[in-house]
DNA sequence: TCAACTCTGTGCGCTATCGCGCTGATAAGT
DNA sequence: ACTTATCAGCGCGATAGCGCACAGAGTTGA
């Protein structure tokens, strides 16, 4: 029931696919693959950048933290579409989120030095992490009204939404605590969110793992802001 | 008990400020002062980009629509500090949030295509402007968790504080009402938690009127996301 | 000066969500 | 195969915040 993806643009990462040949070869020598694994954490806040990452097939989240220490809350979802550590393109030289894995892949990972040199001559990558900056914006200023005023249930179908726009499978492996804690709800509220979606066959789960039986039907369910944000996103691909 | 503020650095907008004169004089012919108040709409969602805008003593709030018709939610505070239509520099052409005016003043106008000529020259305005960037999207992601987590009393105390923070006087002229839409909770809840602020000697308030009485304590009631988006900002602004 | 309007104050029942405790199910290791 | 650890399911009382209804206070205008 997955909606038709092509198999290469899925796997290689779609902002760095946006660079000319020529200058993708003077970066080569400042990339390397690396294998991103579940709940592994990029940066803590208060973190220097080191590298900044190009997901492939890797999954990562972002996390707004209230208070140093106490449960953090996710505001964006970063996969084959964007690049963690956008800070260091903005000019700042540590991260106030915490960035953890929520899906185990690959990813590109460049010196946080190498961007600085190359964006800085304007062109293409400049102009894609510019219009990636907007809809990095666009999404956690939409996930501010969502977490706000709209269900549990809703909140989550968003984002299995936008988890599975960013997997190749119909397979999301994750456990309830880690989706709570993304959500900043309780554990239990995932339980029985979930298991009502399965009454209605849109899912179906067990220990560790979900699958999305009805796509369609779940983009009904979800709240409109998935796709708001998800419109942002295809326009900055030029979709 | 206002925080010592100088005038002069208080009235012109600061991210202005930034430019060289060299640069400004070039920028002149594409300015303009205006005065924006009380309630006005800058943009509504939709809206294509024709000016943005440099606050001076105007404040200025954005708004994310979780769905179109419904009840927005405040997630920035643009005073002196800031522009509003950063988007335009992001390389997008109509505006995603509702931006509306929280506090009468002036503001410089720019022509939105004068921006986008003159950001592209690189340069310290263009610098800024990432800078700013980075700010903005610290308080929006901020926000997030802030009006997940936080009490309604402590989300109040922070949004008058920012408030406070890009005005010359500790007088905030507003109603209830209009509060309560930017934080997205009841209007009731405001008047209950100024009123027990009010029995704290914290401020004193009377119709559409609100009087900082004892800033010291204000930060110190105030939930820690006051504190982390500020320093930011001070960063940004080099301070 | 009086009426009309707007803004603020207060009480009451309702709901989504939390916090906690405990049980049952599934996986992993010796 | 049996123990142990981890993950998921479920019920119950507590609570922050909502929605509504209405009363009082402060403005504004004829």
């Amino acid at each position: 029931m997955a909606i038709f993806k092509e198999p290469e643009a899925m796997i290689e990462n779609r902002l760095l696919a946006k660079i000319p040949k020529k200058e993708y070869k003077q970066l080569a020598p400042d990339l390397e693959q690396v294998t991103l694994s579940l709940a592994e954490v990029l940066y803590k806040p208060g973190d220097s950048f080191r590298h900044v990452y190009f997901p492939n097939t890797a999954i990562v989240s972002l996390l707004s933290t209230p208070v140093e220490g106490s449960a953090d809350l996710g505001v964006s979802v970063v996969g084959n579409e964007g690049m963690v550590g956008l800070s260091v393109f903005l000019g700042v030289k540590t991260s106030l989120n915490r960035v953890i894995v929520q899906g185990e892949g690959t990813a590109i990972r460049m010196k946080a030095s190498a961007l600085q040199r190359h964006f800085n001559h304007g062109g293409p990558l400049q102009h894609a992490l510019q219009r990636y900056t907007h809809a990095l914006l666009t999404q956690i200023s939409q996930t501010v009204a969502c977490t706000r005023f709209h269900l549990i249930e809703e909140r989550l179908l968003c984002w299995l939404l936008m988890t599975h726009d960013r997997m190749l499978s119909d397979e999301i492996r994750i456990k309830h605590e880690f989706i709570s804690s993304l959500l900043g709800v309780r554990r239990e509220a995932i339980t029985r969110a979930l298991s009502d979606m399965q009454k209605k066959k849109l899912i179906s789960y067990s220990r560790e793992k979900i699958t999305i039986l009805d796509r369609t039907e779940l983009e009904v369910a979800a709240c409109k802001c998935y796709g708001i944000v998800k419109k942002e996103y295809d326009q900055y691909l030029g979709l």
